[in-house]
DNA sequence: CTGTTAGCGCCTTCAC
DNA sequence: GTGAAGGCGCTAACAG
């Protein structure tokens, strides 16, 4: 039934190790032996199998990639640069969803793992002691891509969250503004939640505003989301001046919510975020964000692994991408 | 160094058999036996190596996944949907984007193949011969996602794209509507390319109204070739009264286009489309779109290749899901 | 340059 | 209910 490299070296009468040779591309063998057993394995519609070799050799060309969810632009945009770079370094990804769910998350790497991967990237919420310790059990390099751990011990590429957002809200008080809300995202999350926030908080201090609860609303970083809580900031007696999303997609609810109100963006209220989603250009006014690089964070993280799983030095595990303002028309002086 | 199944069977003083039923549940086994050996596994830390298994049982538990590109959002939410069943029934994923290109597409599903995954699922541009003699090699199951072979002999789910194209541009001649122009994919691609078109084409022909060639532009599904494509519609001396669009994202950039041009939607032109992405709800006006269940069409053809692979037979291999036509604000009567 | 020989870690009859 | 033994298909020394 199915064609072995017995079969070949039979066919081509040479033995197992010749096959495997030409297969795996290894010089040492004479031209011509090569082409019999090319034609041969042409003649039986030879297939290595992957797996055979996999148990022999210990390496899979296969690596795994644990991310919080698929269908989040975001994330996806971050998997097409690993399987971009993957692919470029032969290798394959299995791919898995976890949604930031920690129970979830340890019990994918604990199958990818089993299923010896040569390397694991790793994209999720908190990275807490369970995780490290399961990273530990695993003998393959790992990679935080998308976020950090707290220690810093483990290789990770992602760009600086709070500064990123310090950034937008200092571009906002350099226009003058003074009243501005944030819609930010879980404070668990400690980088689109918790490290936005905090850049918030340290942009209004240096620049001598007091922080006010009020102005601030916890969203799910949905669309929906960011309606509701810009329905909120609608309601208050002092409406501020100018909001900023830790994401583009509740930062495009916030506008629509302004523009249902009857109001005007920017003129009446400013808006900004971190991201930099595809989205952030196809609203009216067209979003003016922090960006962030999303298919970059994938493509770098995945060729930091390869790095790893080669053995090769690398100089700094500990990469940090970096960000970017983008001033589209969302923004305006008070 | 790795901890074997031999390692375990010595220290809990059975053999390897045994260990191997009560990692495998198989119930011949004495509960005594069985906590010994799970205690065994614990103290050693010991974790089945899935590609030993793999290649002695012939299942990896793995299915391969061809996508045209993981970051454009329908084929993300799709993947979204395989990978929730894949999981619940403990299969993993291998994701590929393939880009629509053939020998992209050919070369990934040999690669596929060589991992000896359990089955696969192929979402990509046309099927075309080569690739029904790729599938033919596999002695696994395949099922096509999102797309159909012409002679309709590969099991696939998907949608009526030409039936879903008619609904919409029918919703549109419903309303009074005459001057139809369409913004189409590329007439290459069988589903959302080749049958919208025709969809479109034989909506109006039923209502009698005459083919206009200068009333359709071939776009490449993005924003911007919306917004192109519009602005070319704009000019012609009879603008047209209503556009249809292949897809969500380029009917975004239609309204973006007509609104940027001073006129409004639907008041001046009115524009449905087919998908309903999640940023159909995303704009104002809200996109009235016809629907296309992206998560389920992954989640049934991933459902349908688990039947297969347990070879249960499967009533209908040919699975068409229903589209469903919403109605937002983007179109009113002429 | 080429062949021989051991495994890789596990499953799976087949006996007991 | 449990053990022994033979592969699964391939790579990797080690000879020659």
């Amino acid at each position: 039934m199915t064609v072995t490299i017995y079969d070949v070296a039979r066919e081509a009468g040479v033995s197992m190790a010749t096959v495997s040779r030409v297969v795996n591309n290894n010089p040492n063998v004479k031209p011509q032996t090569r082409k019999k057993v090319f034609e041969a394995i042409e003649r039986l519609g030879y297939r290595p199998n992957a797996v055979a070799r996999g148990l022999a050799s210990k390496k899979t060309t296969t690596v795994g990639v644990v991310i919080p969810d698929i269908s989040n632009s975001i994330f996806a945009e971050v998997a097409r640069g690993i399987e971009d770079i993957a692919n470029m370094y032969h290798y394959n990804i299995i791919l898995c969803n976890a949604d930031k769910k920690k129970e979830k998350e340890i019990r994918v790497i604990n199958t990818l793992l089993e299923k010896q991967v040569d390397g694991l990237l790793f994209m999720g919420g908190a990275v807490t002691d369970e995780h490290v310790q399961a990273f530990k059990t695993a003998n393959v390099p790992i990679v935080l891509c998308a976020t950090t751990d707290e220690q810093g011990t483990i290789p990770s590429v992602d760009i600086d969250h709070e500064a990123a957002a310090f950034d937008a809200v200092n571009a906002l008080i350099q226009k003058g503004h003074r009243a501005i809300a944030m819609i930010s995202g879980t404070l668990q999350d400690p980088a689109n939640g918790y490290a936005r926030f905090q850049g918030y908080k340290r942009a209004l201090e240096q620049a001598g505003i007091a922080y006010d609860e009020s102005l601030v609303r916890v969203g799910n970083y949905r669309y929906e989301s960011g309606i509701e809580a810009m329905k909120y900031f609608l309601e208050l007696k002092d409406t501020p001046t100018a909001v900023f999303s830790a994401t583009d997609e509740m930062a495009i609810g916030a506008i629509h919510a302004i523009q249902d109100s009857g109001a005007k963006v920017p003129d009446d209220i400013s808006v900004i975020s971190v991201d930099n989603s595809r989205m952030a250009s196809m609203v009216r006014p067209q979003l003016s964000t922090v960006a962030q690089p999303m298919y970059d964070i994938g493509a770098v993280s995945m060729r930091l692994l390869t790095k790893l799983m080669k053995k090769e030095n690398v100089d700094d595990p500990k990469v940090v991408l970096p960000h970017e303002y983008i001033s589209r028309q969302s923004v305006q002086p008070v």
